[in-house]
RNA sequence: CGCGGGAUGGAGCAGCCAGGUAGCUCGUCAGGCUCAUAACCUGAAGGUCGUAGGUUCAAAUCCUACUCCCGCAA
């Protein structure tokens, strides 16, 4: 089977590799340009991309999908498989194939459709996610779907440990769905658009914590975006006001505290909307990580908001 | 040269702006109290204040350079 490769994301690392071993072998990867990352601005190649070029795999880098058609036309592809490739992709890239352009996604279809998907089914206390494949049309996220596979969300796990059990999944989806359309028997099943949702792309900002919400949302949602986009507070610290980063784990406790109040006693317990949630991990603006108890020694914050 | 914060006994911090005996909350060790304890009391050890220079009678504190850590941004 010719097939070509679309994927920016680390998620959609394994996949790739299962395609390098057991083939069809990729007859090109188009993923990202390399961006400038950190404080240096280092310009970093997505790591897809470092696989490819290992594996001798050519990699296509275009700054719009679009400019690369041509070139990915030339090689006659049967089969375009796209996974956190991070563009809208338009008429001519979806034309490209002769066969199918399948998408990989990292939810179960068509609930939460668009970027932030894990974070999205942790966020809303679902007991399981997923990664569905489908086919690509110009609506996101929207194609018929061809199959599906299901993985249990513990109530400790975090956007990273999801995230890369699904990266996992997702070879074996990609697999199965290969074989399905290779032998013809690939369904189409339509998505039931009154159960669809859609997830927006998540900003830094949205990691803030807003403490009137009750302390379980609080809690899932510091789950959820670990590490990607991550959450914080503003901390009033000997009358200024910084940024406190909040990790995993932490516990919803029973505590009579306002939103934003913090507990008087050695425990970083912090007031929510309803109920309360004790930190265990914090950092501090241009400190390291740390525990609660060591940053409410030396900080000594007032409250958060 | 993208913006900014930081480096002080084992941990987290204060002190620096207005140079002049190194402090706080913990931890550690010893002793005490207690049936007992993560609780309480008493005492002790532990720091050439990131590195290298400079200014000064005197530098954690002012000046310069460097190293390392971290946040934002991407």
């Amino acid at each position: 089977m010719r097939l070509i490769y679309a994927a920016t994301g680390d998620i959609a690392v394994p996949a790739f590799r299962y395609l390098l071993e057991h083939g069809p072998k990729p007859l090109a990867l188009v993923t990202q340009p390399d961006k400038p990352v950190g404080r240096k601005q280092v310009l970093t190649p997505p790591m897809i991309k470092t696989v490819a070029l290992e594996a001798g795999v050519p990699v296509l880098q275009p700054e719009r999908a679009e400019d690369a058609v041509e070139e990915l036309a030339a090689l006659e592809p049967e089969v375009v498989v796209v996974m956190a490739y991070g563009q809208i992709l338009r008429e001519g890239f979806l034309n490209l194939a002769e066969q199918a352009i399948i998408n990989l996604h990292a939810s179960l279809l068509p609930k939460y459709r668009g970027a932030a998907c894990i974070q999205a089914a942790i966020d809303a206390g679902d007991a399981e996610t997923g990664i569905t494949s489908l086919h690509v049309v110009r609506k996101l996220d929207a194609g018929d779907i061809i199959l599906k596979k299901r993985l249990a969300i513990g109530p400790e796990d975090t956007g990273g440990v999801i995230h890369d059990r699904l990266a996992v999944l997702a070879a074996e989806v990609l697999a199965e769905t290969l074989e399905l359309i290779a032998g013809g028997g690939a369904v189409r099943e339509p998505q039931v658009e009154a159960e669809s949702s859609y997830i927006s792309k998540l900003e830094r900002s949205d990691g803030r914590i807003d403490w009137t919400m009750p302390a379980e949302e609080i809690e899932r949602r510091i789950r959820a975006y670990d590490p990607w986009p991550g959450t914080y507070t503003m901390a009033e610290e000997g009358g200024k006001s910084k940024r406190l980063k909040i990790f995993p784990q932490t516990k919803v406790v029973t505590a009579a505290l306002e939103p934003g109040e913090i507990s008087a006693g050695e425990r970083l317990v912090v007031g929510c909307g309803a109920g309360a949630l004790e930190l265990v991990t914090v950092q501090p603006d241009g400190g390291k990580r740390m525990g609660a108890e060591d940053y409410q020694r030396g900080r000594k914050p007032v409250r958060f908001s």
